[in-house]
DNA sequence: GCAAAAGTGTTTACAGTACACCCATGG
DNA sequence: CCATGGGTGTACTGTAAACACTTTTGC
């Protein structure tokens, strides 16, 4: 397969690395491989891309086809192209992350997985992937951090009502860090864009949570308008020295 | 070429938008296609990957070939990959951007290109160019400004020894904004990224100004320690609204 | 002595941080 | 009445932002 000038002897897939939220942590979509290369290893979800698809498309294929879901969020992140990641050919891969309400939809049977199971991506960044699905992965993983500072897409993956302690446990799984209830709950009202429901919680047991909505309107109007959605890093508790911002004015 | 399952029938390529900084403002290399196809318009430089041959190795060639240069920044971007972005094949491309310090190089002959030049960034996103190498090119300005707000990369394009009004009107090219003289000397100072040489301009028409050196060392060491470097958004004259930070504690 | 750019401090406003107690519900 | 999580305000501190004049050199 390597050597000579083979130019169009390589293909290139897509892998989808699919976030979900629930029960307070972040968990991944995962095939447990029926085939070889990598037979019984868990993998992310990812296809060959067709020769008339464009990219997004072949990801967006990968994931509806696996949990029936369209209108989903979905990025992509860094392209792993290194000679011998896979071990039949030269095959690069476009690695995208999607965010999923885990709580709307089902699962579909995938004809070429055995298996399809949700797991913590904490525990799962210490086993072993197929192929270089664990670099993917981390990739990803980093990827989604640093996007959830300056966007609000953590709203992607809670359903539709949901309480403001959630967010933030949302937000704390996200950015592993520990946020002050008080001071989480005064910026993100301050935002204007959660919907005050006027609804709560109901049978828990302990005084019910008020309900809040994601106000996606709000967001792309003042989106348009130029304004950002900073999220700024926390001092570490032991003070550590700022390199100070370059700009100014 | 499309149509049927030829899954081995495409290829792969990476465009390297090489960035500079010259006379107070920011450049691209670009190289004038002496073949068809967009035979006369100007092009990113680039090449089909190797088939034993990494991505990154491969923009690295591209870079090493045209400009001599080796040890420069070089990021990976975005993968463009359209069905049709190509007029003779199925062929995706993996962008870069590179920063090379145009005052210690020397163009070598390309023999693919009639005609290798430095173009103004600004000028030349108004400019159409071959392929999709608008929409490359921008996307590749737009992460290098992102990147600059976070990492002190711009020294990356300055000459070794700078003013601190050199680095500002990088700055400013990069960021398309004024800054503050007296803040952005504080704030640069204050990061300690910054070798003062006790050396000054000759032959300057005006008060000459002091050299200054990056301290590589220094920002490896930080870096290592898990400082950050964090760049700001100024606020602009408008007092637009923020959209509070979601971090706290 | 004039033009041109270098260099330098202080004040004000706001956003980030830290922190502790009472409330509503189910069992 | 107890356990559980929900909900609320204030004081402090550090960084960003605004802003104008003096200095040094070449010509």
């Amino acid at each position: 397969m390597n050597g000579e000038n083979n130019f169009f002897k390589s293909a290139f897939s897509v892998d989808n690395v699919i976030f979900g939220f629930d029960e307070g942590d972040l968990k991944v979509l995962l095939i447990k491989r029926g085939t070889d290369p990598y037979n019984g290893l868990w993998a992310l979800p990812g296809d060959l891309v067709y020769p008339n698809e464009d990219l997004d498309t072949a990801a967006y294929r990968v994931l509806e086809e696996l949990t029936g879901l369209k209108n989903v969020y979905l990025e992509q992140v860094h392209t792993f192209g290194a000679v011998n990641r896979h071990p039949l050919g030269r095959v690069i891969t476009i690695a995208y992350f999607s965010l999923v309400k885990i709580s709307d939809f089902a699962l579909k049977a995938a004809s070429f997985a055995q298996n399809v199971e949700w797991h913590n991506v904490e525990s799962t960044m210490k086993t072993e992937l197929a192929f270089d699905h664990n670099a993917i992965l981390e990739n990803c993983f980093n990827a989604l951090t640093q996007r959830v500072r300056i966007r609000p897409v953590g709203f992607e993956l809670l359903p539709p009502k949901f309480t403001l302690t959630e967010l933030q446990h949302l937000y704390e799984a996200l950015l592993r860090e520990e946020l002050d209830k008080r001071n989480f709950r005064k910026k993100i009202l301050s935002t204007s864009l959660l919907i005050d429901l006027d609804q709560f919680q109901e049978g828990v047991p302990h005084r019910p949570a008020k309900l809040y909505q994601f106000n996606k309107q709000r967001y792309q109007q003042l989106e348009a308008h130029g304004f950002s959605f900073e999220v700024k890093e926390s001092k570490k508790k032991e003070k550590k020295k700022r390199l100070a911002a370059l700009i100014s004015a």
